[in-house]
DNA sequence: GCTTTCTTACTCGGATACCTACTGTCCGAGTGGAATAGG
DNA sequence: CCTATTCCACTCGGACAGTAGGTATCCGAGTAAGAAAGC
């Protein structure tokens, strides 16, 4: 899986952290984190274009959730950033080779082995959908949070 | 994920199917599903190495089964292909950046995120581990087997 | 005719290139803010 | 002192290279079957 999904998730918490109040900018969060500022913006952009997130563009501009924590799922992030296309894909290869000149008939019946897989990732995409970045905000310590949120207040007016 | 996982699926069905009475090379079954030889070779010794298929050398050598149908999972399947280590690894960016200079007591609790993202994947693999290939066997219908069958045996003594 | 030996063809197994997609980077368009000049 | 204007620095956004992992391929080691020669 892409290393930008822990990014958007990570981004997203701190976001929420901070408040709607005013926007962040990428490169304030790839320093909190230490990571390419150039990349983060790319994947960020991906979190705006699935409305997780919303861009202000200028000057003091940076970005800000785009709705509240209870209505963001994991499932979001994940698909916002690593896309929509489920990560086993059935080929069909049971129609290639000796299969290809088998009647369409013989093929009514979905693949089993593509049935159990996609079962397997339903069971992964509902416990994604479950959790929302409320639920990662309870769990999560205060002190967390208020570390946070003073690293960015003196960053904002420090050097 | 590994497109191999389909074709070691796919395979496995097949070796169950063909019974465990004589090896079937890589060349048959690279033909039977047109997939390139040396490539499916590669995966089939991956499977071999877990334990999964047992290879024969020498002429008339090939796969088969290493241990009956109702003991070999879809997780057996996917981790021996796709390898042990999970799709999601938390790289503990938390601490990189402004959290490098905290102490370590302040990460003695878990990243909530890898957490939820572990349960998450916890559930796939549960689903894949409480699916076996007997089950896929059972599931799929019983001209498919019969059509399999009908055609190794031809192939083995035609042209 | 039977046994032993040798050849041979076929198989797995690992070492070697290629290619897609993720990772990383750069530059331009656009915007808000601040300084400045004028009234 | 207040206001309108101009300039500017900062931000997002998409277009452009670099690289790791999956994909594909080839060749060598090993084995069992079969043919051939000898008894």
């Amino acid at each position: 899986m892409s290393e930008g999904v822990e990014w958007g998730l990570h981004c997203c918490v701190t976001l929420a952290w901070l408040g709607d109040d005013r926007p962040v900018s990428t490169a304030r969060l790839a320093a909190f984190f230490d990571l390419p500022t150039a990349y983060l913006n790319k994947r960020l952009q991906a979190l705006v274009r699935a409305g997780i997130l919303a861009s202000t563009p200028g000057a003091r501009g940076g970005f800000r959730l785009a709705r509240p924590p209870e209505t963001i799922t994991l499932m979001d992030v994940v698909v916002a950033v690593e896309g929509p296309d489920e990560a086993f894909r059935c080929m069909e290869i049971r129609r290639q080779g000796a299969g290809a000149e088998l009647p369409e008939r013989d093929f009514r019946q979905p693949c089993g082995i593509a049935t159990a897989m996609r079962r397997a990732e339903l069971a992964w995409r509902r416990e994604l959908a479950g959790q929302t970045l409320a639920d990662i905000l309870a769990a999560a310590p205060a002190a967390s949070a208020d570390r946070t949120r003073r690293w960015f207040a003196l960053e904002r007016t420090g050097s």
